[in-house]
DNA sequence: CGACTATTCGACGAATTTAGTCGAAATAAA
DNA sequence: TTTATTTCGACTAAATTCGTCGAATAGTCG
């Protein structure tokens, strides 16, 4: 017999994705219960309600974006170390918090304005910590920017691709030298020097 | 009296956000009226049913796609000017594309595998277009690249960043300064020569 | 002004969707 | 077999949603 935890964690798995896509509001529990091959009852079978899961979900996402940020930032010393460990962690870590995102977004579009501020404001504080970074590194004479502010918001923009799935269901390893590749452009261009 | 056509035209727009973020089936009317800041019959005064604001929209996107890409064509010469055009022609059609995607994504979260081969086939096309494009600045010498393959990869990867909403609600002057810095860094990298 | 048209919208209903329930079937354990 | 665990189809009550209708508002023209 399984550990009914282990049910229990893939549901959230398959719920991660679905909240972190359309929101609690537009999620349905029929969805949550086809994507884990399973009869809706089941997953009342584990999980109260809706909510419940959702509240697992956030659960999970804080603790793995919690440990993530800590190993990220012990391992990291230079500013080009710290940008790649940026990107990395960035990958790793964002696509999850997309869930918050969509999450508080959902409730009614008529506050949009509200909502977007908040957003802009988390992107703004990613643009404040890749600056930093590149003035550690312009400071230190190993990177060289003219415009820190501006190369900043490129950068973070750029890294917003990685949020969406063009990684998905490719070999973790595979993963890895896609990573090495676009940081080495991000480093050195493509153009002959 | 403001032009009927207008202000369908700005129902239009409105909506193509909200299908391109949740599909045919999870967008309303209703939120499609108060991001129209109209009330809901005022939506079926210009429209007749959520199939017709739809199909607009799709034909629009067919119009603005085929232009941009008409132009962008055209305008392209040597490899560095086709691959700062794909880097535009990208930005300002494919948050429009986003549409098809999750128009067709809706029906049924069933048959994920199928929509996944679907969107991987025209990732796999763009991913194509643009190793072309590094190749042909290699033979000229303009680019110095290892791994064209690799490179393509990571490169179309971070543009779709580009998809996401960092830039929106800025001014149109403000995108073009973006633009520009983030191709210069595709070109150039960050790290000093 | 007054008649007429264009536009907006609140309120409503019918149909659909959805969260959650229940009892029974299946599966495993003892 | 008996008992406990797990799955699920069928169902319901509540909520959501599409689309309608009639009235209110505003602009046009004689």
């Amino acid at each position: 017999m399984l550990d009914k935890d282990e049910v229990k964690e893939a549901i959230v798995n398959v719920a991660r994705h679905i909240f972190s896509r359309f929101g609690f509001r537009k999620t349905t529990m029929d969805e949550i219960a086809i994507a884990s091959r399973k009869g809706k009852s089941s997953i009342y079978y584990y999980f109260a309600s809706k909510e419940e899961i959702f509240q697992a979900v956030v659960e999970k996402e804080a603790s793995i974006l919690k440990q993530e940020l800590i190993n990220a930032h012990n391992e990291a010393d230079s500013a080009a170390q710290k940008l790649k460990m940026h990107v990395l962690v960035r990958m790793h870590t964002m696509e999850k918090l997309a869930n918050f995102y969509s999450a508080i977004k959902d409730d009614y579009l008529g506050h949009l304005d509200f909502i977007e501020k908040i957003r802009r404001k988390y992107d703004q504080e990613e643009i404040q910590m890749m600056e930093n970074i590149l003035v550690e590194g312009v400071n230190n004479g190993m990177f060289e920017i003219e415009d820190t502010s501006l190369a900043a918001i490129a950068i973070v923009t750029a890294l917003k691709g990685m949020e969406i799935p063009l990684f998905w269901g490719v070999e973790e390893q595979d993963i890895e030298r896609r990573l090495d590749n676009l940081i080495h452009i991000l480093f050195h261009g493509v153009m002959k020097r």
